[in-house]
DNA sequence: ACAAAAGTGTTTGGGATACACCCATGT
DNA sequence: ACATGGGTGTATCCCAAACACTTTTGT
């Protein structure tokens, strides 16, 4: 029995907090179709290859961050029939959360805001849809999982983790509170019971990601 | 430039609640591989065809629930190299939740319990696994959206809705706060200003399902 | 001394739980 | 009359928001 075949491949929305904003890694297209738009970063999976083998392929090759274990997810798969004008090409999406890194050495990979990048036409494919749906999913992640964490350096402070919720969720927290949630959440934070100044002030603790997967209890967002 | 093709399924986990069991749609094999265990109801996509409409037919073709127009939405990929012996298949899962009905007259199709699904081996490819998945989305889905009414008949009363939660999450709930929470919910629930009394005692209110995507507040589980 | 940021204590209000109690039907 | 399930009222507890206040550094 014959069936359909289709292409098949992994795209990556990739965040990072730099700047103070809020991140997507993309390449720049040099070829047709969608020359000098932007893309995010993907590459056809091969056919002897998993899923999540091909994303940290695609990781390596094109996004240029290979020896960075970043925490990658299955966002959603899109295949409406005409999303690339060549053929049918059905992709695969990823979701990773990186700490401030430089990208690749290559020109051709940057980071970018995504208030920008959503607010701009000129993105290849239906790229600015998969990083709209990339960038809500990142955000309730921060609601009931560890991973805003993964923003963050191996050694971080309070305040900074504070940072990049106000920076993903685009509110402003109440740094008392926030401190609270945190520090009271299990297993989410372990002290290395050394101090910094960098940020200022009185001397902040500085901590590590917890074993913690879930969040108990959740940082809800404001209501909005 | 040629870049390697793979079969794409949508395979679907259909979910309803019957004789007081959460149970799902399932198919019958009745040919090789797998010959005699049992699947999910799935099919191979065709070239031309969106993923969403993929499922449809599916549901219609496969399923035997053509005309009931049930809610589906993507579950995730699977597409681990051997997960077919026959060939790379790469599978989209759907998920979707649907009031007590018959399935297909085929003898092939028939709800089945979920607890005897998951404790059985004889499952085929990697479906008990999506099964799992599927089912522990519905479950979370249940607390913060109003998916639960979609295990309904169209009209329904708060102890048939509270069933539907105490057997998804197999849990017991207070019938009192239940009801003052999901008739406080914004949105949830309409009146129809009707009763029935199909369950014994006091006539009680029928309600239709509200207008709204997300439950505020949400309706979270016991803590477990 | 003063500014700046970290961290703690305290009050208060809303929502969830637990459960007593009343309501409206069938038999 | 009584059983059965529907629905409301209420005390209590917990948690989160709001914010005053203390601590510890740099300049």
């Amino acid at each position: 029995m014959s069936v359909p075949r289709v292409a098949l491949t992994v795209d990556l929305v990739i965040l990072t907090v730099r700047e103070q904003r809020l991140c997507a890694l993309t390449w720049m297209r040099d070829s047709e179709p969608y020359r000098g738009c932007w893309s995010l970063p993907g590459g056809f999976i091969q056919l002897d290859e998993d899923l999540p083998v091909a994303a940290a392929r695609v990781m390596d090759e094109k996004a240029g961050l290979a020896d960075v274990r970043i925490h990658l997810e299955q966002l959603a798969t899109f295949g409406y029939p005409d999303r690339d004008p060549r053929q049918r090409v059905v992709s695969v999406t990823y979701l990773g959360l990186a700490p401030n890194l430089p990208a690749s050495s290559r020109a051709q990979v940057t980071w970018k805001p995504v208030d920008v990048l959503l607010a701009r036409e000129e993105n290849a494919f239906d790229h600015r849809r998969i990083l709209r749906d990339g960038v809500e999913r990142a955000r309730s992640k921060l609601e009931y999982t560890p991973l805003a964490a993964a923003f963050c350096p191996p050694e971080f402070t309070v305040a900074e983790l504070r940072r990049v919720y106000e920076i993903v969720w685009g509110t402003p927290l109440d740094p008392r509170n926030f401190h609270r949630k945190v520090t009271g959440a299990d297993r989410f934070l372990v002290p290395t019971g050394t101090t910094t100044t960098r940020d200022g002030g009185r001397p902040a603790r500085l901590f590590r990601r917890g074993g913690a997967v879930q969040l108990h209890p959740p940082m809800l967002r404001p209501s909005a």
